[in-house]
RNA sequence: GGAGAGAUGGCCGAGUGGUCGAAGGCGCACGCCUGGAAAGUGUGUAAUCGCCAAAAGUGGUUCAUGGGUUCGAAUCCCAUUCUCUCCGCCA
């Protein structure tokens, strides 16, 4: 959510920022500040009769301590004028307020200055490419084959369970999936981040806090009963971990790193995107957040690229990186980066981890503030990034690595797997 | 799931209808004391929304959350959430 102060300030400035991502924010800025105007005058009226309401109650109580009970009992009279007036302007503020507060939550975020312009993923910009792409000749099997070749992902057994978009991992399937959890967590830890294990399903607040509620319900599962929602990143938890509270400026910058399955309905997805492992309702990943102070929060951003970049080299996969444009950044975003994984046999790019910067925009919704060196309470910036979203690296390293012996474990994983080839 | 008890500031804890945003303590910050530290001692110590150009100041709100009773609620009533104890069930 923007700060309502900023807007404010420089309400020209943000709506030509949400220009870039191709909205036309006028009408929903002017709405606001106007709100934001009555919200004032209204409250200066109802502190007043509230002011004057306290007065009076004082009054009575020192009367009716006196003795006086004839005067307190006159007074009491002169109150309920008062008392029906407040109640109205109180109900009008309160209604002043949600109003106000119903458009907040739809303006998405301004983009960074440096965020391209563009309406599509064809738009956004290739900021760096590594790694060979290599030439796997005809013979080549997309990994929806490879996984039913060597007996190690099962999509059919999933759509028997459950249904499709929740793959059974067998044998060396599923212990690539560990392997490549405790590969991630381990590199997070050597990197400073601390490991946390949050809970896989979320209250209403959480959801509220990290930007996918009231908006995107749709596409998280819900558990009516219980009114809680299966996460679909563990972002959601973790950054939710600090909502509510003041840090000092000594506690950043805040690293943790948290496994977690993740659940999306993924409503509206259809087509040829969706085959195999490239688009599920449930999978792993291994989700990087940091909390720093807003003067940091870009290097921070630079830094957190980087080191999905290393673990990207480290299972040698040829891989770029994007900056979105501002059609395709999200809601939340003001700045992200995605890292795509070359995959073979489907020649394809695939996204497998989004980086990027939130500012104050999750802060903000969550009360997330930290005191300043002037001792003045201000919001913190929030990031993160996956590192890394396991389908679509099993994907590519299925891929990439097949040859006719069968599939080749990348040196950098073969102490947590326990084999070097999926045969 | 059943019965009972409870939820107060960063923490502990007092407060059962009236100048209570809240005693006292701990912690923390600053000062004094000290060669330095400890001890001692003094002062300060919540968040949030307004008014004011801003600081100072000042008004409103907040004692789990949401309603209600009352001239007046941390205190009484109702609902919800959570915690603890006992019973039941159970990985």
């Amino acid at each position: 959510m923007l700060e309502i102060n900023v807007i404010k300030e420089k309400p020209q400035e943000i709506i030509q920022r949400l220009a870039i991502k191709n909205i036309d924010a006028t009408a929903t800025i002017n709405k606001i500040l106007e709100l934001d105007a009555q919200r004032r005058e209204t409250q200066k009226k109802l502190d007043d009769y509230l002011s004057e309401l306290n007065q009076i109650n004082k009054e009575i109580g020192i009367l009716f301590k006196t003795g006086k009970t004839a005067q307190a009992n006159e007074l009491k009279e002169k109150t309920a004028q008062t008392k029906i007036q407040s109640k109205e302007l109180d109900a009008f503020l309160a209604s002043t307020i949600s109003q106000m507060n119903d458009l907040l939550v739809q303006l998405p975020n301004t983009p960074h200055s440096s965020v391209p312009k563009g309406k599509t993923a064809e738009d956004n910009e290739v900021v760096y490419q590594e790694g060979n792409i290599p030439d796997l000749g005809k013979e080549a099997l997309p990994h929806w084959d490879l996984a039913t070749k060597y007996d190690i992902i099962d999509f059919e057994l999933g759509v028997k369970i459950t249904g499709a978009g929740f793959p059974v991992y067998k044998g060396k399937g599923a212990r690539l999936q560990r392997a490549l959890i405790n590969f991630f967590l381990d590199n997070a830890l050597q990197a400073g981040y601390r490991e946390i294990q949050p809970p896989l399903m979320v209250n209403e607040d959480s959801g509220y806090g990290t930007g996918q509620l009231p908006d995107k319900e749709g596409q998280m599962y819900f558990a009516g009963l219980d009114k809680l929602y299966l996460i679909p990143t563990a972002e959601v938890p973790v950054t939710n971990i600090y909502r509510n509270t003041i840090l000092k400026v000594s506690d950043f910058p805040v690293k943790n790193v948290a496994y977690s399955s993740c659940f999306r309905r993924e409503a509206g997805s259809y087509g040829k995107d969706v085959r195999g492992l490239n688009r599920l309702h449930q999978f792993d990943k291994v989700e990087i957040v940091q909390i720093q102070h807003p003067e940091k929060s870009y290097q921070t951003l630079e830094e957190m690229r980087e080191y999905v970049a290393s673990l990207l080299q480290k299972l040698e996969l040829p891989f770029r990186t994007l900056k979105l444009c501002g059609g395709d950044i999200s809601f939340t975003s003001a700045l992200t980066y995605d890292m795509e994984v070359y995959s073979a046999a489907q020649q394809k790019w695939l996204e497998v981890s989004s980086v990027s910067n939130f500012e104050s925009f999750q802060a903000n919704r969550m009360k997330l503030r930290f005191k300043d060196e002037n001792g003045k309470t201000q919001l913190c910036h929030t990031l993160n990034g996956s590192a890394l979203a396991l389908p679509r690296i099993v994907a590519a390293l299925l891929e990439n690595n097949q040859i006719p012996r069968g599939i080749r474990i990348p040196k950098a994983l073969v102490d947590y797997t326990g084999f070097e080839l999926i045969d």
